[in-house]
DNA sequence: TTCTTGTACATTGTCGGACAATCGGACGTA
DNA sequence: TACGTCCGATTGTCCGACAATGTACAAGAA
């Protein structure tokens, strides 16, 4: 009989937090699509083995954060409409059915409702309170957006799902922060976050489904447009600091 | 049409090929599900580093063939109805929606048709006229529908879709070769596979669709109750048997 | 006996250095 | 400009080593 107490933390291995912090150099766009991840330079930098360094790399692979071309090295995944195209049509297939899931076994509690109504409320302080052209609000303000959609998923109790998912998410993740930091003023809209989790309440499966699938279907599309219109003809994405090619 | 240069086929990474051997060591059953992964063990006896061995295993890892347990080791991923359960439903999800997409662009050439209508005669002779205690024909035999399904959903031209499905497949096939060889006879019958085929021929893809998904769930009901019936007590929790489709 | 505790061993996690294979770019030549 | 060669940089892989951790077993206590 295990005493189920709060396992006590175990420290993650030196490995998982290396991926872990260069995760977050993403996120926060310290590092953008295309760049170069030296393993000798990371490890360096960090200090740590270079072995250690190449593990982590194929973690963040896996999560298709980061690209590995053989002989050739580890970059910062590239961004191409199509990519864009492609997560969003799967996040559209996915997402609304593991909501459907979690509502046919009513497996939102009030303590679920209240967490998503205090991350709705925060996306829209965050929006109206910050500056997008900043990094770190941006950080949060995607932040939140991605919390929302993970909390909501997450009822589902479906665990593949959710491993799927969570690589999808961090995906978007990429695409929305490089998108907004140098092409556009993409918006992510609290009122729809709104709706969502009022279509959740209702206690209405068939409804709620739709509603999530619009907004995906419709922050995908947005996206998509952004990016081919802002797309660089012949190749597909643009590096670094370099926004505007000559 | 493309000048699809023949890619001339760069030697793969040791590490790739060790990845390699070990997953088809595992989908031929002999190393089961459970059995452990020792890396000294494996890099003695296939002659390469322990540092090969180890990322050939973190690649198996996100394929999820393989569990690793942090100072644990690795295992052959272990089955459970649960993740059976979730696998068949994520598939039915997914696998009905590539079939609706090629067919919508009207993707699939003569040349596939006649590659689908091959693989299922090809799995038709198979069951007849082999032994399927025997480990040898039993992987022809899936390896034959698993070619099936990948070609079938592979003209959806959706890369990321693919990704995902290549790992399901691959679980897929670990459930199959392991209930099949120590449980029972559970079997993958040519008739449906024919009938998924003249349903793509039929340029119907709302029918094609509801074909597909019908033969997933099934199969994963199938699946699913047999491994039930032969749970081993005490592990895993054994909760609904259904597998639940669009 | 049965349960608890402690200890030794096996395996993984991480390190550092080393070398070959390969890639990309600079250079020189026509 | 086009082409071929060379060189440096980076990755792929190997080896050996040690620390950290988990497991199995033996010794001791109830």
């Amino acid at each position: 009989m295990r005493p189920r107490a709060e396992q006590f933390v175990r420290p993650p291995t030196l490995t998982a937090t290396v991926a872990e912090h260069i995760k977050e150099a993403i996120f926060r766009g310290i590092l953008p699509p295309g760049a170069p991840l030296h393993e000798v330079e990371l490890s360096k930098s960090l200090g740590v083995s270079r072995g250690t360094v190449r593990e982590a790399l194929r973690h963040l692979q896996d999560e298709t954060l980061v690209e590995i071309h053989p002989h050739q090295g580890a970059f910062v995944t590239r961004l191409s409409p199509r990519k864009a195209r492609e997560i969003y049509t799967l996040r559209a297939q996915l997402e609304p059915y593991a909501v459907r899931l979690a509502m046919g076994r009513s497996a939102y509690t009030q303590g679920d409702l209240d967490e998503l109504d205090a991350l709705v409320r925060r996306l829209g302080d965050l929006e109206r309170s910050s500056d997008p052209e900043h990094r770190s609000d941006l950080f949060e303000i995607i932040t939140a957006d991605m919390e929302f959609h993970r909390v909501m998923c997450g009822r589902s109790e479906h665990e593949m799902l959710m491993g799927v998912l969570k690589s999808l998410q961090s995906q978007t993740r990429l695409f929305i922060l490089n998108t907004i930091l140098y092409h556009s003023d993409l918006e992510l809209d609290e009122p729809t976050h709104r709706a969502i989790l009022t279509a959740i309440q209702s206690g209405d499966p068939e409804h709620a489904e739709a509603v999530v699938r619009q907004h995906i279907v419709d922050a995908g599309t947005s996206l998509v447009t952004h990016m081919e219109a802002h797309a660089v003809a012949g190749r597909e994405e643009v590096v670094g600091s370099r926004v505007q090619g000559g």
